[in-house]
DNA sequence: CATCGTTGGTACAACGTTGTAAATCCGCCG
DNA sequence: CGGCGGATTTACAACGTTGTACCAACGATG
């Protein structure tokens, strides 16, 4: 693999010349420029990114902390952040935790400042004090749940509003029985969409029915199904619900089908999150859309502008836009 | 951050002797072991892995080229390769290409040895030349596509036989006029299953009918239902489908069910891939079901022999295990 | 013609780590 | 007591890059 010595020695130049032609560096002869060009073409040279690295100071890399990529809003989420980085000549390092406190604690650990620069973190079981412990050195931006008293970015949508805007939906085609499915006693989302749920209700003059917000400790459609199963089992089950996300509502979707409940004649079901699949889904799902690809790129932003010096600014908490998707699981 | 250096100041000995300590040398006093432990533990010290790959030649990083995160597949493989990755300490770089050839070369050619000690890729476009033109220089494995003529690892499923078995399943339910979606001209992983779905219809004294071969330019939900519609459109409409991969599947359920078109009793489906969420839908989806997390394994076992030193074995093409996994998409 | 600023080029050090080789220590043997 | 040999430690160089300081050549200016 050729280094800048190499090239240098062909271009008969020295190795600081040929470091100024590769960063693009003004004042160089054409007449060497050319020949330093011709020299880096023939030997195919790459800059050794970790010695220009270790030289700068910085890494490259940001990190991604998510708990499984498996799980399609993650993976979507990604791959945007991803792009995002990309354009900023990022590269990525992904880790996942599988939501477990353990693994995310390990990961916060590891975030040495030299492996990388920043690192954007979907935690789901994080507790404040671990970030007091394990102070990564690092910017940090968080997505999604939202530890409150730790001074740290923050990425997400208006949890409570999006709810309060999903349930109003069901309120106003006629549903009056609205289940909720997704309650979590760590978790924050799961507590600021409830709220919006109860809102909801609240304004619309109807009562809460306690048996009819059901937990989910994982929001897998599994769990989902589960759920729903519970829910139709009851004396006098729900005429709508409203699932924590799309894989808890297609869960649901499937075990309504199972038992022969129409969607959404006898059962209107709201997702949250929009996954593709949820477009494709049988009826397709009507769905909280978050805009993911103004999430990677404010996170990515949020991050850059911290990297580049803005240590001791005030922690944002930037709120990204979102829409109610209108489909066939509340509207035939 | 604390370096060696610092360390060293604060125990009271060498840089040398406390990178000594770090890598677990042997003849360290005692005495000074735990001074030097002690130190490490105050400033809490980690390695600059910048400067010790610099050092060390090699770079603790494995590259994932793949077409999209938010591709299901391709989210539950990546996932699956980052846990095989970190069983061994590597961390994992990824690189989305879109499936265009365009970014796949770039992402090739910018596969430097710097950067990383060997990569898994997924192509969907490249060329057998291209790996001439841009030999990253560092061990790679293929998954999925299988470019012969490339002396390079592969890791894939008999995609012949695969098809094979997925047709056969649904010529003992007694359907005749038996689509195929999902033909490409420049996949080989697409010629493979149709070579596998041909047979089987030749096996069985059907014979081929071309109209109902469709091609499927991407491999998306979309593109599955579009087929459908075709095939639906068609004077003579098939009573079975083999789509190529799952989210064909999908896209084709969608559209048979907003003709009124009953699955499986008008019309059975299979899949390949065995997504998530095929175990979800309405109904089911049979489909092929490649052993996801032995692909990820095998791929970073093989790049491992290769990292370790193995340049010069004959490349291995492994294949994986796989099964038929019957659900109501064919089978009420 | 002396001075200056601009352009073009170089040598050197440093980033943090580890391999090498050489230095030092220590107990013990003769 | 001199020296031997292993244990322990160290100085130094090197990995490939880039920032800093400096040098050289040149035309323009006064």
């Amino acid at each position: 693999m050729a280094t800048l010595k190499d090239v240098a020695k062909i271009a008969g130049v020295s190795v600081k010349t040929v470091s100024n032609v590769v960063n693009g560096y003004d004042f160089v002869k054409p007449e060497n420029r050319k020949r330093v060009e011709e020299a880096l073409a023939s030997t195919g040279y790459r800059p050794n990114l970790g010695a220009r690295n270790l030289r700068r100071g910085r890494t490259g890399f940001l990190g991604l902390m998510l708990p499984e990529l498996s799980i399609p809003y993650f993976g979507e989420l990604a791959g945007l952040v991803l792009q995002a980085a990309q354009e900023h000549e990022w590269n990525v390092l992904i880790e996942q935790t599988l939501g477990t406190r353990e693994r995310e604690r390990n990961t916060l650990s590891a975030l040495g400042p030299h492996l990388i620069d920043g690192a954007i973190i979907s935690p789901e079981a994080l507790h404040t004090n671990d970030f007091e412990d394990l102070a990564p050195g690092v910017p940090l931006v968080m997505l999604g749940e939202h530890v409150v008293d730790v001074p740290i970015d923050h990425v997400g949508i208006d949890n409570v509003q999006a709810a309060r805007i999903a349930v109003r939906h069901l309120i106003s085609l006629g549903r009056r029985r609205i289940a909720a499915i997704g309650a979590h006693p760590q978790r924050h989302t799961a507590a600021q969409r409830l709220d919006g749920y109860h809102s909801a209700l609240e304004e619309a003059g109807l009562a809460p029915i306690p048996e009819l917000v059901l937990p989910a400790l994982r929001y897998h459609r599994a769990n989902g199904a589960e759920a729903m199963a519970h829910l139709l089992a009851l004396p006098e089950p729900p005429d709508a619900v409203f699932c924590f996300n799309d894989l808890l509502a297609i869960g649901a979707l499937r075990a309504a089908a199972e038992r022969g409940v129409q969607v959404p004649s006898d059962m209107a079901i709201v997702g949250f999150d929009n996954n593709e699949e949820s477009a494709y889904s049988l009826p397709s799902l009507t769905t909280i859309a978050p805009d993911k690809a103004a999430i990677a790129r404010t996170a990515v932003d949020l991050l850059r502008r911290r990297i580049a010096g803005g240590t001791d600014l005030a922690p944002e908490d930037v709120q990204t836009p979102f829409s109610l998707e209108i489909r066939n699981s509340t509207v035939a």
